[in-house]
Formats: structure tokens, sequence, C-alpha cells
DNA sequence: TAGAAACAACGAAAAACTTCGTAGAAGTAC
DNA sequence: GTACTTCTACGAAGTTTTTCGTTGTTTCTA
């Protein structure tokens, strides 16, 4: 049992999206909500995967099983965010965030809340 | 030889981010510049495969290949960012930006870039 | 020119990731 | 209880990604 979150796949990761939206559900209750056409056995076998690896964890306590995320939707974000800055962007996350807000970009509010972080930093920083 | 830009691969990525900083590049230059113990078939390989991906060009025409990438390095970020976006975020760039400003704090000076961008944004959606 | 060094092509092994079939245990309905 | 359904475990096939050995060719050098 590695004590380690290892980086989620990409399969993984949906599951992990499911877990984290809806809460801890059984393997039936992911599979309803994942992409149509998925086996049970599929999703089944990726969530023993994952509990191996520690990126679930799993109450067998009962005869349906239930899993939840071991870590919280954040920490895992986070984990992602930082992997992708060192693999793409050299470490430099004011490019990243660049392009993630000249892709998408955000609404009045959430432009409001950046700005507000932006202040934070400075001043901590001064 | 699709003509599309897949994503690459975590490998793939390695070597495009060689060619961006160091510009169009022989096998062994790329080799130079890869983690030490990395073999020069394994890169010659993944040169090859990016190229018919179209990941990648080759100038063939001297007997030593030199390889280019086929995207600018801002095209393949975002590309990445966006991804990500997607499969981790549910599409809120702003909860992306928040992490990765909270992991690695840009500077001073990036601090005003990103505060003159959140104004074009916003004066932009109004 | 002969031998050594550098190179591209290729195939295939190795590793990582994804999908699913089968089997058996546990619960449910009649 | 017997038949039917639901569930977990397991192994293995399928797919993608990564690594490397071998081969044949061109270039270099003595």
């Amino acid at each position: 049992m590695p004590s380690k979150h290892p980086r989620p796949t990409e399969a993984e990761l949906a599951i992990l999206r499911i877990l984290w939206s809806n809460g801890p559900s059984t393997v039936r209750q992911v599979v309803d909500e994942s992409e149509p056409g998925t086996g049970y056995t599929t999703i089944l076998k990726l969530l023993q995967i994952m509990t191996e690896k520690g990126l679930v964890t799993r109450d067998d306590s009962e005869r349906t099983h239930v899993f939840s995320p071991a870590q919280p939707e954040e920490a895992t974000q986070r984990q992602l965010v930082d992997d992708l800055l060192d693999r793409a962007f050299g470490g430099s996350a004011q490019k990243l965030v660049m392009h993630a807000l000249a892709g998408r970009k955000p609404s009045r509010k959430e432009l409001g809340e950046l700005r507000q972080l932006l202040n934070t930093l400075d001043t901590s920083s001064a």
C-alpha cells in the first residue's frame, strides 16, 4: 500500500471528478454517471486499482462497497497544475495563467476575485 | 499523415520543450539535452513518431536530419491548459488560475502584467 | 581503400493504461 | 430451497506509450 498519492491517469481522473461532485459512491453509481457504454467491471477494476494506489478509500463494511476520494478536490487540482507547470511551462505560473484566462474568460465576479488574489500576493511579497 | 496536432505525450512534451528552447535540433543535440542515460535510438524513434503525428517537422535535405516544432510553444501550451481545464476543473478557468498563483508566486512585474490582463478582460466583457 | 564512427530505419520487447469476460459469493423473489 | 439478480475478485486481452537492439548506409580517418 503506497502511502503517496500518484498523479491520476485520465480514466482515474474522470472517476475522481464524479466522486468529488457526487460524494462517496458505489460502483453502480459511478457507472451511471460515466460515459454511456462504459462497462461495470471496467469501473470496478479502475476503482480497485485506485484503492491500491491510494487515490480513493473503500468502505467495505457493507456488501456493496462505497468509494470516496482520498484527497480533496483542491489538493489534486493543485497537484495537476503544479505538474503541468513543470512539464509544459518551465515553472512560469504567469504564462500558464495568461493562457488559461485568454482561453476561457471568467465572469465579472470571478475577475474581481482574481484581482483580490493579486493584491494579496502583491502585498505579501512586499 | 494526420493533419491535426494531437496532444503530445509526456515523453514527447519533454522533447518539444528542448526544441522550443534550443531551436531546430538534430537527434544528437536533443539527446545531449535530455535526461542523462536516455538512449539515442529512443529519442530518434520518438522524433520519427512525432513527425508522423505532425508534432514536429523534419528537414532531411542533409544526411543528419534537423527537427523543428510544428507548432509554436504558445499554441501547444494553450492546448494543454484547455485540456486540463476540461479534465480537472470542469472548465472553470478561475479555479485553475487560483491554484496556479497560489502554488508559485509570480514576481512583482508579472503581477502587474496579470492585472493588466484582468483589466482588458473586464472591459471587453462589459 | 579498410576500418571505425555516426546516422536513420525498423521491428519488437517492455511498460503503462484500459477494457472486459468469467467465476464465485451474497442477496432477493418466488 | 431454486432460480434470478447483484456484487467483488481476478486474469487476461487490447491499446498506447516508451525503450532499445539490430541492420544497413554514409561519412570520416588513418
